[in-house]
DNA sequence: CAGCTTTCTGTAATCGATTACATCAGTCTC
DNA sequence: GAGACTGATGTAATCGATTACAGAAAGCTG
């Protein structure tokens, strides 16, 4: 349409100053109720629009979150990000998101632009000195670094490893492969150990292929495990992805899952349920933890406190499904060729 | 850190004005050698970074793009929204998202605040006498409505559906059915249309079932299938997940793709290729769409040049794998029961 | 009714950048 | 060396909102 209406063409239109349509729009107790009825009827009538950037030039806050995650495209921030975005729209604020591998110049730039008050960070891999400069409230979420001495929330990585072993270990399984993330993530660390811990505790051998996240790296694992001499009965995948793969390279090699191999995920993204066999996975609230971060993010932006300390961990949750079963031993006492 | 580093702090440090320091960032080439370099030098030693929101209300623009979609959970769109992104960062332009189902209103007020200078609207659902008011520049992607007059760019979904129909009937296929995505969606619509187009040409019955993108509508869809009386040999899909739900269905129910029933998915989501079995499916090139719609958006904003009329359709492409066959008649001759 | 509150509204400074215009120094030409 | 021109820099207005402060009007008290 026509150029831009500014508040002072409200303010012309009603009559009154722009001062006082500010405040009708931001403080309407401030304003006499004839007057506020008559700037709202100008403020419809002109289709006023207030112009962010003017505001958050004078007001010095932007009034937007910023969510810096990994990789974008990948399926497991979907479900996040839109939790996120929920939260901060019903507070008001704006969302912009950006890959954080974007390179460190670009990112201070986006960083320290202003444009955000606020970072949600999903990426533990970031330089730390970069991080610890921000002067933003940042908060952690599933990834950390310890470096960045910032509050975080996530699931607690290693107990989920443990339920995975446990439940396994239930199952009557001893030679249990885990194929882990990559190494250099806190994740696969975390899970790692736990893990490790676990077997460690039952007095079995902790088996660990250096995988990765992707269905292209469960494949791959499918190839090493299937080479193994003594082949496990069981794996935990770093990832769902990581268990597909696992799993559909397995039913190409004339395997089957769960007759030859039982399989644990992580993760529980939307297609685990219904994926053949269907997955038995750790389950992430990937919705809760979006929205329990942005909350915990937006509410101290609102009340410009601290955002506080620490983590907080989320309990795991197994969900069981069809992809592990019992351990019988195969051709009792027969030969392994 | 410190109170921000402003434009005159740098200014004071290099011994120059406010002006030349902005000409510097901005139009180095008016700046004399020695005085840039002076800039520069006081700019990194202060730690100086821009203030967007000053920039943006000066220069009248924000330079950023807006992307709606109707479901930023659905992973249909991570990949597209994170090739927009890339685009744009490469653009120096910010992207922020929100949900287009957010409600009329609030909707209004982002696309209104002036946070953005162009959309990316993957939403054609929204009311037109809404959308036909904005004056940013806006491409549709994906899903479009002609009552918006707008550009846009997309795959030809009524020659997906004919491909999709082509590849069965070559393959022997003659009771086609097609579960259809939501009864008001124009992807539905489109695709429909083509269906039945290609159907008839041939003289085949266009049998077609209302039922969703999800994997809960294709679930439902294969009970629907099962009870019905002459059972078609094979199934178009709304989507992906929608067959993944059909077909993990009917696994349950004692069925087996493609040993019973051949099915086609729409998309080719990242998991297509890994399902048991691998789906064959219509490849959508995500990356390749956001991408393409990124670029004529930022390339108009930046020579404020308009966007052009006109849809871009890029033409369909069949991705074959396992899960459609060669339809041979069971038991010969036999009767249906 | 004077004096004091309270409530409402207006004036003008301000946020931090950009940029039109003015100024100034140096160079070139005749 | 005067005048014209070029290139580099500074001054100050400007973008559109918010808000401290001031002032006016109305209400209250004794």
């Amino acid at each position: 349409m026509s150029p831009r209406v500014r508040i002072a063409d409200v303010a012309a239109a009603a009559g009154v100053s722009t001062a006082t349509v500010s405040r009708t729009l931001s403080s309407p107790g401030l304003v006499g109720e004839k007057t506020r009825e008559r700037v709202m009827a100008a403020v419809s009538a002109t289709g006023y629009r207030i112009n962010a950037a003017a505001r958050d030039l004078r007001r010095q806050q932007p009034r937007a979150i910023l969510v810096l995650a990994p990789n974008l495209a990948n399926t497991f921030f979907s479900r996040i990000i839109a939790a996120i975005q929920d939260v901060a729209r019903q507070a008001g604020l704006a969302v912009q998101i950006s890959d954080s591998r974007a390179g460190t110049d670009v990112l201070e730039a986006i960083v320290q632009s202003g444009r955000a008050d606020g970072i949600v960070l999903l990426d533990g891999a970031l330089p730390p000195d970069m991080v610890r400069n921000w002067t933003l409230p940042v908060i952690q979420l599933c990834e950390w670094n310890d470096g960045y001495a910032l509050p975080g929330l996530r699931i607690d990585n290693a107990a989920a490893a443990r339920v995975a072993v446990d439940h396994l270990a239930a199952l009557g399984h001893e030679r249990i492969l885990h194929v882990s993330g990559p190494a250099e993530n806190v994740l696969s660390q975390a899970r790692q150990a736990g893990f490790r811990e676990a077997m460690t505790a039952r007095g079995l051998p902790a088996d660990i292929h250096d995988g990765g996240f992707t269905i292209e790296a469960g494949a791959a694992a499918a190839h090493v495990w299937a080479a193994m001499a003594d082949r496990p009965t069981a794996v935990f995948t770093a990832s769902d992805e990581c268990a597909f793969g696992f799993i559909s390279e397995c039913y190409r090699l004339g395997f089957e899952v769960p007759r030859d191999v039982s399989v644990i995920g992580f993760d529980d993204v939307d297609f685990a349920g219904h994926f053949i066999p269907p997955l038995t996975t750790i389950h992430q609230p990937r919705a809760r933890l979006g929205r329990q971060a942005a909350e915990r993010l937006v509410s101290a932006l609102l009340e410009d406190a601290p955002l506080g300390e620490g983590y907080d961990q989320i309990p795991p949750h197994l969900v069981i499904r069809s992809s592990t079963t019992a351990y019988r031993a195969k051709t009792q006492g027969g030969s392994a060729a």
